[in-house]
DNA sequence: CATTCGATTGGTAACGCTGTCAATAATAAT
DNA sequence: ATTATTATTGACAGCGTTACCAATCGAATG
């Protein structure tokens, strides 16, 4: 109990590192030091000042911490919506490995709006963030100034056609959509639909049906039409959409769908129609379970068997300090 | 430009209160004041503020202000997972409710796991989060104690079963599985079996099953079987699973998921199966878009029209402050 | 005209922690 | 033994903002 009146219940205020250092008779940077796991701290005090801890219950106070380190254990996540599946997963792996660190993940969604992209991004800036994960090569001139000025790391994901600002994981949206032409026509199709939605919004579905269209003529079986549904793509519209091309375009032999749920909607209709669907094993057993832990070597955050350490950039561990030159 | 040394580059710091201060030739307070959007302020003053910060590029430090204020601005949302769909459309919601309020959401997952939720808990509440978000209502007491100490709003989702911390939103689980039952028996359905898997590992869906086959006895038409799969849900169980059942219990005439990716491993075995199928048309329905502005009346952030306002307990606005009672 | 009350602005002191620098003990090197 | 190096601990000063209190100004009151 930090601090106790006598006249009243007394507001239990807040157990700082201060009451922390007294019950356990070290300085206050001591325990800062302790509680952070930092190296070079010996045995008996890390004891004396865990004991102190644990019996006041303390937890500290992470953003006393980040103002005064100017960096917190936040990570901004920019992601566009919640709506597409993929991005669920995403946040899902992006959790699970941050959580492995320490760190926790600030969520900001654009809606798939520039503008509202940047308010999130300054927004979440603001709560100096260790780093931040948006999503896309293509942001505009302030973006990377607000970023710059912060100087983290910054990691784009779901495309790697352009230039990041730092650095882009993720898949080659003009090579998968090649990938698939090939694959298709290898394996006998020769009419080939394709259908999205919501009028191509994001850019990289625009870029995999151009990739798909290009390659399909290279190989001589060009597409025998496509859909663009106005709508936000959803199962229902990929229902409707199949629908109608396979009403207008009978010939047609395979489709690409431009979403998962998209897709989904077409295997519905294509079933209920009896078309046959080869694919449908593959497609069930790639919708297998998506838990499981997901093993990760990250840097040892505990352990400081050598002599100088210095915060790794991510500022989630420590590693050992380069000697400094002799003049 | 806050500081520009002339000897070198110069870290352009960051820039603070203090700089829009300067540069407007008002206090700090004052400025800060103006960022607030707080009651009491002359335009004239306003806007001086205001060209002074865009002419800067000004961006407020939450983390300095989460410090002096003890309140940030962020929401502290803890789920049990991202795998299941529904927590990603929960998630989707709450999103977009607190942008509308200039909040954030700071992600926690538990992977269903106590100790594990604890932790994260712990971890979030140290950010001095304005709320917090929990899932299902059973916590003990050390969640119930730390939350206490913060004197913060609870709200916990998915269940309303059992006894709130504070408050609870969501449905009740043995009310849902009973109207499933009422609206199958009376549909016409007699034969009815269940499908769960994880080892009914969320206890949401242990109370959905008992209520669901205590309701199936009170109407005369108990459950044929279940089968609770070990596994993790997914679509592969699910049509595995039902594949199995029908075989053993061919007179099955209905199936109560207790995923919505079990039923549709169960939806694509049933039609690859040849089996009829009547809901299917309501299923696709209600997988339509999930998106859309969902607009909703707050609290008027930035309107005083009044005289003396103060914060509400949320913190995301003003209002009046009630008269001092004179002595 | 003096007084009161509210509207508006400013000054000061933290919030709880960690970066920086310094001091002391312990150990190894010469 | 003496010096160099490393391991370990501490003191101090803010980080950038806001709570709290005080001051000023204007208009309305009596």
């Amino acid at each position: 109990m930090p601090s106790s009146g006598s006249s009243r219940p007394a507001i239990p205020s807040r157990v700082t590192l201060k009451d922390v250092a007294r019950l356990s008779g070290v300085s206050e940077i001591s325990v800062s030091r302790v509680m952070r796991d930092a190296p070079n701290i010996s045995k008996k005090l890390r004891d004396k000042v865990n004991e102190a801890a644990d019996t006041l219950g303390y937890t500290p106070n992470r953003v006393a911490g980040a103002l005064k380190s100017k960096s917190s254990k936040l990570v901004a996540v920019v992601l566009p919506s919640m709506s597409n599946e993929v991005f669920s997963q995403v946040l899902d792996g992006i959790e699970a490995i941050l959580a492995q660190h320490g760190l926790n993940a600030v969520l900001g969604l654009s809606d798939y709006d520039p503008e509202r992209e940047l308010r999130v991004i300054r927004e979440l800036l603001s709560w100096s963030p260790t780093g931040i994960i948006l999503t896309g090569l293509h942001h505009n001139e302030t973006v990377a100034k607000m970023i710059a000025q912060q100087n983290i790391p910054v990691v784009q994901i779901m495309d790697i056609e352009g230039t990041p600002l730092q650095s882009a994981v993720g898949i080659s949206h003009t090579k998968a959509a090649r990938a698939a032409a090939d694959y298709l026509v290898e394996a006998g199709y020769r009419k080939p639909a394709y259908i999205g939605a919501w009028s191509e919004r994001p850019e990289r579905s625009h870029a995999r049906r151009i990739a798909f269209e290009i390659r399909l003529v290279e190989l001589g079986a060009p597409l025998v039409t496509h859909r663009i549904a106005p709508e936000r793509s959803s199962a229902l519209v990929g229902a409707e959409v199949t629908a109608e091309l396979i009403k207008s375009h009978p010939d047609t032999d395979c489709v690409f769908y431009a979403n998962d749920d998209l897709a989904l909607g077409g295997l519905f209709h294509a079933m209920s129609a009896g078309l046959s669907i080869p694919m449908i094993l593959q497609f069930l057993a790639s919708t297998g379970s998506k838990s499981g832990k997901r093993p990760r070597s990250g840097c040892p955050a505990s352990k400081h068997p050598a002599s100088k350490w210095e915060r790794v950039p991510l500022n989630c561990c420590w590693r050992p300090k380069p000697r400094a030159p002799r003049l």
